[in-house]
DNA sequence: CCTGTAATGATTGTAGACAATCTACATCCA
DNA sequence: TGGATGTAGATTGTCTACAATCATTACAGG
């Protein structure tokens, strides 16, 4: 580690790599982590371990108890519920803000992004195939120049992206199909806003569906 | 403070402090706050500030620039626009959620913390007006129950207070109206949730013109 | 007078040792 | 037997000292 050249402070770094090695599926949701194993797993030592975790749970992937221990957040589907319905919320008032002032990067972005969802779709990576959707629903968001939705929707996405991918590997659940992002396009570059918004609506539906279908058959 | 008990950690007490500190203009917008100093002012050692600082960082209210300083945020007139747009967004989002569910407790607490927000204005006192103003719309987040929309609101809610509190110091501005909430609750507790979300839109316009008013008349 | 550069002070970043607290289990006594 | 109580281990919380980095300033050279 001795010529490495490092803008980004310990800290940082480690919440990157703990918040990957998370939603890799390195640690199950509910699974306990303790600072001093983290510490030692990453090479470092206790202070900038423990505030990478402390940035995790603000950002609400860790949950912590007092003198006690640090757990992976584990969703139910009741919250899984509740994301989807801020999820149409929030999209909708994203392309609302948007909607008037989409220019050329725009939609060279969302087709770039869509390209590379169907890339990973085609190479049967799942775990990439989960990220390139989420990257592409962000692209509105990031458009926006909204701190707060922007933050909103990190929130959103980190949780979104841990629950599929603890359900890719528990019980073998699909990534996104091939055509399931050819409509949210084609409408993102179109002309009627209105249309747009009731495709988020329909898009969410059927991704809800789509995610309690395997949760009610599973959860205890 | 021997006798106490205390089930908090003390960089959770400490955070606590901190806002209030900040929030009631102990340290204004764009203000530099160091580690050190503010250990030394609540008599602590840097450790437990410093986990204090970083979780008011997350929220949003410090900005810290690594190895450099830290400072209490200074909200443009772009961001003013961009919260109150979050806010329309969001709370007739949340009014829809509960709208079906209201029940007696929800129309006691309305009606408590409005009362509590009448009485704070005729005391003249602008600061806890403010605070009563956002406890009062915070009800409906509440009620919600849905995890995201509470920390979207409390980033909301938070940057709002420090951003009007410092008005209120800098340039005299007034705390709200005795009757600026009477249609609020009334329409609330009202039949029907589409006038609901009309008076959110009014409601939401006319508070942010009366923002913007002071702004563009100071802003550099 | 301007410019580049090296010293200096301030601030945050990191490390390791120690204290406080919690959980679980063993123990003791009615 | 059952419940209260103490005890051990684990985990997080806190403190102190030291290192790394950055901004400023003084200063030398052109």
């Amino acid at each position: 580690m001795n010529g490495m050249i490092k803008r980004e402070t310990m800290g940082a770094q480690l919440s990157s790599l703990l918040r990957g090695a998370i939603l890799s599926g390195e640690f199950e949701p509910g699974e306990a982590v303790t600072e001093t194993a983290l510490a030692v797993r990453f090479g470092v030592s206790r202070g900038p371990m423990r505030e990478a975790m402390r940035h995790l749970i603000d950002e609400g992937l860790l949950i912590t108890v007092p003198y006690t221990g640090t757990r992976v957040l584990q969703l139910t589907s009741a919250d899984i519920d509740d994301i989807y319905s801020m999820r149409i919320c929030l999209e909708i008032f994203a392309f609302e803000q948007i909607w008037e002032r989409r220019d050329d990067s725009f939609h060279v972005a969302l087709r770039a992004r869509h390209a590379a969802l169907t890339e990973a779709i085609d190479a049967g990576d799942d775990i990439r195939s989960i990220d390139a959707e989420l990257d592409l629903h962000g692209l509105v968001y990031e458009t926006c120049g909204n701190g707060i939705l922007l933050s909103s929707w990190s929130g959103i996405r980190a949780r979104l992206q841990l629950y599929w991918a603890a359900h890719h590997r528990a019980h073998g659940i699909t990534g996104p199909k091939r055509e399931s992002h050819d409509d949210y396009v084609r409408f993102a570059l179109g002309d009627s806003c209105e249309r747009m918004k009731d495709e988020i609506r329909d898009h969410m539906s059927r991704g809800l569906d789509k995610t309690m279908a395997f949760v009610s058959s599973v959860e205890v």
